[in-house]
DNA sequence: ATTTTACAGGGTGAAAACAGCTTTTTTATA
DNA sequence: TATAAAAAAGCTGTTTTCACCCTGTAAAAT
């Protein structure tokens, strides 16, 4: 690892003393230039001069102006080049997974040691993503959270109904729908109208966001 | 780790000899006892007793009947406490991602050592889930490509076309609507008329189902 | 044995959505 | 600055959706 060449990186983050110091830490090797640092988002923009771009950003979450998930989605946009490694206090699973996919490559807690940084940007620019413990379970969960979850309303719909939901979620006309299902458009309007009531929705709309939101069709 | 309690496991493979040779290999050492094997997930459910339930089943994807994807989803609804390893010749991202999110908790290529899969399947019961580089990397990207991913027709749209498509996702009527832009209804038809034609749509729920497709609503 | 619940069907009127036009105003740019 | 292209507004219909009203049957629940 000690022979790879210098990496240059900047430092985003809104506490000057931990910006200085984490900058004074890393100055210290010689495997790693900070170029510059920031105290938000739009300095860090202003700052970046695309003839010299770091290739790692340190980014805190929380910050004035332009916080980190703004400018992390930002750079992914204007830089997708340059990797974004996420360093903020927070474990909770939303900022975790929240700076994942707003585009960082990587999450470390600012309670790491110094050793562990090095490792986390040295990795991230070797292999294009840094993983540890305390995202990658979190990761896995969120990937699959998205999958399950099941609202209570749904269980209160007959089969018929889901039927008539899924359909409601296409270019049909209700009439056309009635056709599929082989009932009268009548039968469509009572289906409709029970499923207004027990969703507490009022459109046809709605249905289709209660349909997507709950993940009984697939988009 | 050699500490632990004997894990009881099950494999899932519709190759006859790989599913015994596997057994044969696990069943010599002391940490690992598998209590049955199934060619698909239909017979693997017909094998599962309720009041002896492996900790760990090995998944393969692609098998007769009832595939890993199905199988690996029922075992999540019916018995969420049994971790899924998968366990399979894919190296591709589709497969990977897919039993992820289909509820597996690892990912195994079965050209890998046994000592690997024995590490896996410990690492599973221990710490909920098994990650190598094949799965970490992928998995970062499908969290992240989510995100991004841009369709060609959203550029054709103007700004005030975009905030109208967002607010049709939502239960206001079109009359609502043109109260919020501050524009007259007939604003609002053209609008309409303009991203019927321009989308190739031709209903309200097409616009919503079009806005969702494309994450340009949150859902 | 009666009530409740789910399912199927029916009708009316009002509101909203849809379709196809024309005209005016604004904006961009050649 | 002339002119083309958008955005905005208007008009006139038709169709669809929505919100009520209702009947009847069959299966569960009380």
């Amino acid at each position: 690892m000690q022979q790879d060449k210098i990496i240059p990186i900047a430092i985003v983050d809104d506490h000057t003393l931990f910006r200085n110091g984490v900058a004074s830490l890393l100055s210290e090797l010689n495997e790693i230039e900070v170029m510059f640092d920031a105290a938000n988002g739009e300095e860090m923009i202003n700052k970046l001069a695309p003839d010299a771009l770091p290739e790692v950003i340190l980014m805190d979450i929380t910050m004035p102006v332009m916080n980190g998930y703004e400018s992390t989605q930002w750079l992914k946009k204007n830089y997708p080049q340059i990797k974004v490694l996420a360093l903020s206090m927070f474990e909770e699973d939303a900022p975790i997974i929240g700076m994942i996919k707003s585009g960082a490559s990587g999450y470390l807690l600012k309670e790491s040691k110094t050793a562990d940084l090095v490792i986390a940007i040295q990795t991230v620019v070797n292999h294009g993503f840094y993983l540890n413990n305390l995202v990658s379970g979190k990761l896995i969960r969120s990937v699959q959270d998205d999958q399950l979850e099941t609202k209570r309303e749904i269980n209160q719909l007959s089969d018929r109904e889901l039927k008539f939901l899924e359909l409601c979620c296409s270019e049909l006309t209700y009439k056309e729908i009635a056709g599929v299902m082989n009932l009268s458009p009548h039968t469509i309007d009572n289906y409709r109208e029970t499923l207004f009531q027990k969703l507490e929705l009022k459109s046809r709309t709605g249905l289709v966001l209660f349909a997507i939101k709950n993940k009984l069709i697939k988009v």
